[in-house]
DNA sequence: TGAAATGTTGGGGCG
DNA sequence: ACGCCCCAACATTTC
């Protein structure tokens, strides 16, 4: 007799899933729902790559939970107002979902359980998307970690989490009178224009990506993983977990039989970094409106509007900068030691505040993810936890020559360089006839000077006197 | 999950 | 043979 929705949101997957297995184990009709949400949908930050990515993800879902006999329904609207109307309409005893730790989800929540506490309706929430949650590790002072290697160890002290088995058939299926909206067919229905698929989506896809990482990465993932023309150097499941096509658990439990320790482990750390700034967000939500160290929202941003166009298309002369940013303007997704390289050059080079780039990564990657992203961001601006102290800046040529020392990769993405030998594939004004017969920039900035002018800015802000260059 | 500046050392050219 | 200097090469410090 007992009818339970579960709400789908970031963990568009049938197998794992810790809310919706209780869900289906404790009820005779399961109908498990995924809201469009127009707050999210209009938001600046969410741009077409995810909104494709988001919309094969739920295709695929749709269907794996079809081939189990299940009905995925679809709605639009306002969450609290969507599940209250669905609950009343299939009479449910509960409203089960995994839990979300950003600001504007605990927010949603937190109102949706309470409409639903109004009308009637138990709402539950589970712990899914995380080995820990917010304040389950906690330093001998009971206080979050602010610092990623404590943390780490004491994350790995934790007892491994075991996979939640996949949900069985549908017991008795959901009245054919209850609509749902039919998935829309492309991006653009949803206000997205269309843009190009290259992550393939959907829990069958997440499986295939993390078994063939498993095969021939990971065993080299501690050298490999910094090499961007590599295509195995990385995992390249962000996308997966961020909209839970993989869960983490299922993840860790196939570490132990992979050979290649060092690789093994070192993928390991890269999940646990995941989680620190998960928690973070959670336990100090500030640092989504600001730094973390509130004394550097005091640092004078000089930057010019021009220069940020220039970096954000790919244009600032410095060649690995430009190969990256091109690289996520066309396929959504960036090289992790890229990402490192391009915001470290938008702040220390081009002293454009690192919410301007966080913002622009956003809406471009095809993984975007509040914590990872504005973690990210705060480590290499020297803003946030356990951050790159702020005098360390990358230079934007050794970095390229020590990551992609063929160029490879630069001139996979820079066709005006396609000419220029390897030895100067990274400084290519160095042939200025070459440079001038290619139609590349030379560079916007100096270096050497930007760096200095950095140092400035930053000394500025800690000792609270104005000015910075 | 730096890079640049500065300091130290030691080999070798040379008067 | 010896001291001096130059300057890689490496180490340490500083940002």
């Amino acid at each position: 007799m007992k009818t339970i929705i579960h709400w789908f949101r970031r963990d568009l997957r049938v197998s794992d899933n810790t809310a919706l297995h209780e869900a289906w184990e404790r009820s005779e009709t399961l109908v498990p729902v995924f809201i469009w949400d127009d707050a999210i949908l209009r938001s600046p930050d969410v741009g077409p790559a995810r909104v494709a990515f988001l919309l094969r993800s739920l295709e695929a879902l749709s269907k794996n939970l079809e081939s189990l006999g299940h009905r995925l329904i679809v709605r639009r609207g306002e969450p609290a107002e969507q599940l209250v109307l669905l609950a009343r309409q299939v009479v449910a005893s509960g409203v089960f979902t995994n839990r979300d730790y950003e600001p504007y989800a605990v927010r949603r929540d937190r109102k949706v359980a309470e409409a639903l506490y109004a009308a009637g309706v138990p709402f539950e929430s589970f712990k899914d998307s995380v080995v820990a949650e917010g304040r389950e590790v906690l330093t001998g002072a009971k206080q979050p970690y602010t610092v990623f290697t404590p943390y780490s160890k004491a994350w790995r002290s934790r007892p491994m989490p075991v996979p939640i088995p996949r949900i069985g058939a549908a017991k008795r299926p959901i009245p054919t009178a209850i609509e749902s909206l039919s998935l829309p067919s492309d991006p653009s229905d949803l206000g997205h224009v269309v843009s190009q698929d290259l992550f393939p989506a959907g829990e069958h896809a997440a499986q295939q990506a993390l078994k063939a990482f498993l095969v021939d990465g990971v065993a080299g993932y501690d050298t490999g993983r910094n090499i961007p023309s590599l295509p195995s150097g990385t995992s390249r499941l962000s996308p997966h977990l961020r909209f839970g096509t993989v869960n983490i658990r299922t993840i860790l439990s196939k570490l132990p039989s992979v050979a290649g320790g060092a690789g093994v482990r070192t993928w390991e750390t890269e999940l646990i970094w995941r989680e620190f700034y998960i928690q973070i967000l959670a336990n100090f939500p500030h640092v989504a409106e600001g730094c973390f160290r509130p004394e550097y929202d005091r640092l004078e941003w000089s930057g010019t509007d021009e220069q940020f166009q220039a970096w954000c298309t790919g244009h600032t002369g410095f060649p690995i900068v430009d190969a990256a940013m091109r690289c996520l303007n066309a396929t959504g997704w960036m090289h992790n030691r890229l990402r490192m390289i391009v915001s470290m050059f938008l702040t220390k080079d081009l002293l454009i505040s690192w919410q301007r780039g966080e913002r622009y990564f956003m809406r471009q990657l095809v993984d975007g993810d509040l914590a990872a992203n504005n973690g990210g961001w705060q480590w290499s601006a020297g803003t946030g936890t356990d951050a790159a102290p702020y005098f360390r800046i990358f230079n934007p040529v050794s970095q390229g020559e020590k990551f992609d020392p063929a160029g490879s990769f630069v001139r996979q993405w820079v066709p005006e360089l396609r000419d220029v030998p390897a030895d100067r594939v990274h400084r290519p004004w160095e042939n200025p006839l070459l440079l001038g017969r290619s139609g590349y920039p030379a560079p916007i900035v100096d270096h050497a000077h930007q760096r200095e002018r950095c140092l400035a800015m930053f000394k500025a802000a800690r000792s609270g006197m104005a000015g910075g260059s």
